[in-house]
DNA sequence: ATAAAATATGACTAAGAAGTCACATGACTT
DNA sequence: AAGTCATGTGACTTCTTAGTCATATTTTAT
């Protein structure tokens, strides 16, 4: 938690230093990430910054609690009664959610998947233990439901599911960043997530019946 | 390329070099990696090490080419007639590969990874621009063909889908070296690679003829 | 044996990093 | 106005990094 100080400053130059954090961290992983940019980037003298954090690490978990905050934002209407409609319907909610939030805040995406990619670091351990539902989790519980529901195939082997589905949901935002400059929320963006739905829903074999 | 100094080096002398090469690669990013730490792990002089590289991306390509040959080894069987088999035939070759590559080797799979993972970063594009075939290229020509032979539903997005395998395949491996311990060949594998097939060719849905 | 070429070495440089601290400035209280 | 407390500051310390270089050693050629 970022000290009092931080909390005190006029808002102004609150959203100056989490800018400037959010550029830095957004370009670089948390261990190349400079402090030092960051006072530049910011327009603070390096010893504010270690008036308003404890170190770097505290800078870093104050701005990964902005994106879990602010991904909650876009998430919430869809989340409210996950078990209430069918398992491909939330899905797709839940992939729209994750795809505007994406368009909205590109950098923040970074940071998020750049920690993400990471796993073996403390940082990435520390995060999650203190953010408890990881996403894979949140996928298992919908998958299980929806399985009693007899919404999906028995066979289906539900924590590989619902890891690939976590892989897939990142996979999917990278893929239309990549594809779209435009970075608004449009019809290629539906139509991307309906293709995406569609393969997880069917797959891709043209042999409706086979096996 | 490495000097010749490091070719005309006793065996021993260059593997030990290699090894601890690839140990620090597979703890830290090409970023943080550290010379002096490789050159501690070898136990070779610094300046030795400088006799050997130009610099450490020196050493870090000439790592890339060792993954990447390996890869090729473990590879070469399935991929000599790519188009005589159907798709997902082949594509069970492929992650039967790439799953048994990466038990062999799993920290090889993990250095790959790690620059998978950055593509932001120049020596990303370096590599890549250097060893062209890109994984979900190969998957796009393979797709392709297996549309033309009507293996696959025409209203599949080759390009989205050969993206997404290509992030499934890492995803893959990951999950089973998670969840395995053992690391070997072995029938744990081979259903793992089954379900993960079965998911792509028929997706997750219970209604066969939906739609 | 002598000369020459190849290889080994670790102290060194310069740059950048995170974090500290004595002090300066500003604001609010009494 | 004087005093107190919160905030601002940048030079500084300590550490680590990539890469260099003069010198020492070993190997090869003559």
């Amino acid at each position: 938690m970022p000290k009092d100080t931080f909390f005190n400053l006029p808002e102004e130059k609150r959203t100056r230093v989490e800018e400037a954090a959010i550029d830095e961290f957004a370009s670089y992983t948390y261990e190349t990430a400079s402090v030092n940019r960051i006072v530049d980037g910011a327009g603070i003298a390096k010893g504010s910054f270690y008036q308003y954090f404890k170190d770097k690490k505290d800078l870093y978990k104050h701005i990964m609690n902005i994106i879990i905050q602010k991904k909650l934002e876009y998430m919430s209407p869809t989340i409210t009664n996950p078990f209430e409609v069918d398992v491909f319907t939330l899905l797709r909610e839940m992939y729209k959610s994750g795809l505007s939030f994406a368009l909205s805040h590109p950098k923040l995406l970074e940071i998020g998947n750049k920690l993400l990619l990471d796993p073996s670091h403390d940082i990435y351990k520390e995060i999650m233990e203190e953010n408890k539902a990881r996403s894979d989790e949140v996928f298992l519980l919908i998958l299980k439901a929806a399985k009693d529901r007899g919404e999906i195939r028995e066979e289906i082997d539900l924590e590989m599911a619902s890891y690939l589905l976590t892989n897939l949901n990142i996979a999917v935002s990278d893929y239309y960043m990549k594809k779209s400059e435009k970075h608004e929320y449009s019809k290629d963006m539906m139509k991307t997530i309906d293709k995406f739905i569609d393969f997880i829903q069917y797959g891709m074999t043209n042999t409706k019946g086979g096996d």
